[in-house]
DNA sequence: GGATTACGACTACGGGTGTAATCGATTCGA
DNA sequence: TCGAATCGATTACACCCGTAGTCGTAATCC
């Protein structure tokens, strides 16, 4: 099966069992008060879809669920940060980070660590 | 005006758009043929889109229109690259090029090239 | 123990998207 | 000249997405 694309609105509530998992739906709705406006349903609805998607599960605790991700937040970024490189950059990850660089994205930290990145790779 | 968000399929338009133009609908559908199989009309309803979405305009010649990208590539890309970082890797793009370091594999070039940007930016 | 609350499941609904078919007008080819 | 091809415009339609409301049921409060 093709893996199901995660929405952005879904991807708000994975973020949030990413941090601390497991959680119940009002939980995760707390969670999320302060960045997003949505209504305890509207929660419920994302973590339902995104149990169909199969990238959340929950463990029954008495009549509620416990949610946990079962996509991990690494394979979820790594996902999506290919897909970009593989539309706009034909795959090579050098042109994104050029673009990333004239736009004036880097502070002098970020430099350093690329620097220091970088030098491992070569090692 | 908020700008109005470009698909996925519309994307594939632009690029064609973006790589040359004045193009006709026609040449449009037949630049994307390799790539996907969309009949003409589905490129057409694309391109009536991506119109509407200020990203397109055309030049009337005779009966036909001349479609050329109004949105440039950069400002496109640009967008779509702050996007990602600002999502995923809370604005900061040192973690992305790790990430990226970590799972697909840059090469030598991509190494000196990045070193040579990154020399630039520090001086 | 009846009313309220809280839960997940199901339903809703307008807008976007992928993917066209159809329509009315025009032009082109024979 | 008249049917065929072609153009953009309009319409279609299923599915996804954002954003809930409602329903049936089970627990809880008084």
């Amino acid at each position: 099966m093709a893996p199901e694309r995660i929405s952005d609105a879904e991807h708000a509530v994975m973020e949030v069992l990413w941090q601390r998992a497991p959680l119940t739906a009002t939980e995760v709705a707390e969670a999320l008060a302060d960045a997003r406006e949505w209504s305890l349903q509207t929660v419920k609805t994302l973590l339902s879809r995104l149990t169909n998607k199969g990238a959340v599960s929950y463990d029954q605790d008495g009549r509620r669920y416990l949610y946990s991700p079962i996509l991990a937040r690494e394979d979820y970024v790594g996902d999506e940060s290919r897909r970009l490189v593989d539309r706009l950059f034909g795959g090579r990850a050098a042109p994104l980070i050029a673009h990333l660089a004239e736009q004036q994205k880097f502070t002098a930290e970020d430099l350093a660590e690329i620097e220091r990145l970088i030098g491992e790779l070569k090692s």
